[in-house]
DNA sequence: CTCCTGACGAGAACGTGTTCCAGTAGGTTC
DNA sequence: GAACCTACTGGAACACGTTCTCGTCAGGAG
């Protein structure tokens, strides 16, 4: 197996970068089930046997599709300061404007979920991945002086509820108007101590 | 589908347990891989198609599978109240006390939590049951008179972080005292100031 | 230039969940 | 007892992720 991190020739960078693509088209207009990986190969230009070469598995495949996006979302998130007036509004903004990101997109998060919770080695790599995102984006939202500790336990729980409620969302538990009502209950019973 | 709420004649009521138990035994041995259907079937005695007149899939099978030993657990917990001094400690107990229950079936714990989060419907209405489950054992740790929305609210997030764990758990991420750990801290995070 | 190596393409093949079909047996109705 | 459901059996068939085989080609070593 090739990763992103090794010396890849252009050519090679430029193949994986279509299989990737073409994953996330497929995911993009029929979520999970629709990502087949004969389509991929046909989409992408490759042979099926090649895509392996590059991925593990489909979910490793699907599980780095969801790092890039998550990664993606740091680097928006962090160019606007989080807002609001409390400390629990603006970890709410933080996590509100991450599930506004899967709302534009409902398929493909639900198709990068599924590959995330899937029993694979790389998934279960990639969900840590995209726990420390949440957090390290959650941490902007404190106040100068808050206890590093605390800050750290309540952005440790916060994404546990932030995964939890978008397993349970994929799954077709609620939806993401529900998940945002989940993380609101949470955000203020974790932060309005803090003022 | 024969769900198990319909009337059910004595020898499909015993052919529907006999799959379940087949399942149950083959998921102990050897996790959520091992449970392969016509193995179920072969052990249960009954053709690979009746299966699926009771169980719409292999992860519905294992989320019904799940739900019982959930319910289990409750009955079990019930019988003897949370012990701790503080209201944080009895919750953790509660809480410790389920994890043990996956630690001696560590194999089964990784298939019946692996079916849950599949996208299958069903899987979906048992990863409610479970949560359901998990937070009516947890309201039973608060003393008297606390807030009712308080105490549902600060379930509703530990059920969360109880869910990502175990699912963080059995995709591979820490191990079960690890799982203990989150939990502590989340029970500290927001128990500890109702004393 | 020739040889070698390693990646790639094409497609067959395999494993396992799921579905389908033809035949059969056990209970029900007349 | 005869006709008739309905569920069940045995097994084939199908879908899709994954692996394997083999021929080809590009690019570096000599």
């Amino acid at each position: 197996m090739v990763t992103a991190e090794e010396a890849l020739t252009t050519s090679q960078a430029a193949r994986r970068q279509r299989v990737l693509l073409a994953a996330l088209e497929l995911g993009a207009t029929g979520g999970y089930e629709a990502v087949q990986m004969r389509d991929i190969a046909a989409s992408a230009g490759v042979a099926l046997g090649t895509i392996y070469r590059y991925f593990a598995s489909k979910d490793a495949l699907l599980a780095a599709a969801m790092v890039e996006w998550m990664e993606d979302l740091e680097r928006r998130v962090s160019t606007r300061a989080p807002r609001g007036d409390t400390t629990a509004a603006r970890v709410y903004d933080v996590l509100r404007r991450a599930v506004a990101t899967m709302e534009r997109q409902p398929k493909l998060a639900e198709a990068v979920i599924t590959a995330l919770t899937s029993d694979d080695r790389e998934a279960g790599a990639a969900s840590i991945a995209t726990t420390d995102v949440m957090q390290r984006v959650m941490l902007r939202a404190f106040p100068e002086g808050t206890d590093a500790d605390t800050e750290a336990a309540i952005a440790k729980v916060l994404g546990h509820v932030w995964f939890s409620c978008l397993v349970a969302w994929s799954n077709g538990v609620g939806d993401l108007t529900w998940v945002g009502d989940e993380l609101e209950t949470a955000c203020h019973l974790l932060c309005d101590h803090l003022g």
